[in-house]
DNA sequence: TTGAAAGCGCTAACAC
DNA sequence: GTGTTAGCGCTTTCAA
């Protein structure tokens, strides 16, 4: 077994509370035995152990972070703006991928609560969620869901007008005279990605023109799931001059699928992403997309549930921010 | 406060302990008394504290992952494998970002001994950052190392064959009749790049080429550094007709920096980097690289570690697992 | 300034 | 099968 603070007690004769006072630089302790301590502390090579302290403090200085994707560069640089802030203030992060599955989000929030951590962050995969988290977390642990305002619940969340995001980038391709807007999404059911329809949606009222089902897919969230309905918007008798992809990884999978086909981007059809990933602003992929705040966002989070810890804020009311987006244009549409 | 067994035995008129019992599946409860503790589980919302659990039994069921960038697809995929592999096994994932900070790095291996991971998956920043792990964490915490076979110290390594890898590629360009080679790298110290750069020598010496020092440059692992450098090396007055780039990421600044000068690639100058990452195999990019088993990397390192845990493999050898990388050609080089 | 005692929530060893 | 007791390593009263 490791070194505890009563061993350090022993050969510094004195009582262990007076170890512990000493070791988290607390007041009640003289200088003397303090640097005593601590000398000792450091030769015998003690590690606090953290689970103790929290055990009786009664807190972790742990939080949870849930995503769907870590291959998806929109959440990494997500997880990455989470994890530098995390570090700043002195709280550790578990990583979980929920992998877009409801249930393996279920079981880690469990885990992340049976591991009391002090506050939990959540990229929902479905609103069932939202409400499922909100009961398990109670009253006092702070949540804050990303990418959905959605939150009928007491909650934090952060997200940008995805309304308004679409709505820039498919009156976009509009003024640029493209008249048949296929539109390739996720999965409907959560906010963020619906909004994202309705701005499209929109967009074509505005333009007086018809909302065509066939030209709306949802398939999947991934390069593969963009690939494959581009390639059946294809096969249809009649096809899209110009594609509004849900998300930049889609994006790229529509693009490969094209060129793929011989097609040219933009000149036979025109392509939109969303997200700004690092990828979209590179020479030979040039995306025009929407860009959202990612790694801004995850810090963000960090620091409000920061400030619910420091009490500086109210744990359970429902705080909305809503972030701007911004289009971005570059080669393909 | 939250509830505990102890509120639970209360309820169902028995001793806490039996509650225990009940609810970790042990044996010493009648299958009755059990179903009734389950039950006034559910009802009373029980949420079982992780922490208490962890300081009796000397283990949390959690593991400390600690990459230098989490934005690169290189890392993030293997935090994909790490990830899944320990959800499969029911384990939780610390996931710490170092950087390419030492002294970062060394508060997160205290953090996380500090929380009592059951093990830990490095992947270094420098040689001294294995050696100060394997000191703080003792003989009984099993440490895997990821990316390089540089363990002087007893611990287990994964890491694919880089001088092979390396030389692969070199030869490669050369048999293209490339004759101005390039190396663009990231910082030398880590075994696991500085092998690259040695098979890279090795390549040209096979083809009695010699090495030019101006034509090594080692600026950093980012897609800026490799950008950056390249235009460095097209502002000399004697230009390289090929690159080998450290990993994917440089190359694609490589690949950039090329196109932004109005240069083609292949044609006037080709790239290979390595790692393949997904964005290589995009149409538009094709890059020619070497292939690392980052997702199956990931997996055996919680594999390895679990093994460990489970008795069922030595801790403190030096065990060194060294995989076979993959030469792609696209179309870069 | 220091020490003694209690307790965080749980598991494990031992009686009954 | 069940209860009693002790203790994991630490912080936090409360006395001295």
């Amino acid at each position: 077994m490791s070194v505890t603070i009563k061993d350090i007690a022993k050969k510094a004769n004195i009582s262990y509370p007076s170890v512990s006072r000493a070791l988290s630089g607390k007041p009640g302790v003289s200088s003397k035995t303090r640097e005593k301590v601590l000398k000792i502390a450091k030769e015998m090579n003690y590690q606090p152990n953290a689970l103790a302290r929290s055990l009786v403090q009664n807190r972790t200085a742990t939080i949870g972070l849930i995503i769907p994707d870590i291959l998806n560069p929109y959440f990494s640089e997500t997880a990455k703006g989470v994890e530098d802030e995390a570090h700043s203030r002195g709280l550790s992060v578990f990583l979980c991928n929920s992998d877009w599955d409801g249930d393996r989000e279920g079981k880690y929030i469990d885990q992340l609560i049976a591991n009391r951590v002090d506050g939990i962050i959540l990229f929902p995969t479905s609103p069932a969620n939202i409400s499922e988290i909100r009961r398990k977390a109670g009253r006092k642990l702070p949540v804050v869901i990303l990418g959905t305002t959605q939150t009928e619940d007491v909650s934090i969340s952060i997200s940008i007008d995805n309304v308004l995001g679409a709505e820039l980038s498919v009156v976009h391709l509009l003024n640029k005279k493209y008249r048949k807007l296929a539109f390739i999404g996720g999965k409907p059911g959560l906010s963020g990605v619906d909004d994202r329809l309705e701005g499209y949606k929109k967009a074509l009222e505005k333009f007086g023109l018809p909302v065509e089902n066939e030209m709306i897919v949802e398939n999947g969230f991934t390069f593969e799931s963009g690939y494959n309905a581009m390639n059946d918007l294809l096969d249809q008798s009649r096809r899209p001059d110009a594609v509004f992809a849900e998300n930049d990884v889609i994006a790229m999978g529509v693009i490969q699928a094209l060129r793929t086909r011989g097609l040219r981007v933009p000149e036979d059809i025109a392509v939109v992403g969303f997200d700004d990933i690092p990828m979209a602003s590179m020479a030979g992929i040039d995306l025009t997309t929407v860009r959202q705040p990612k790694y801004e966002m995850g810090k963000m989070a960090v620091s409000e549930l920061h400030s619910v810890l420091q009490g500086e804020s109210v744990p359970n009311v429902n705080k909305r921010l809503v972030l701007e987006p911004k289009l971005i244009i570059r080669k393909t549409g």
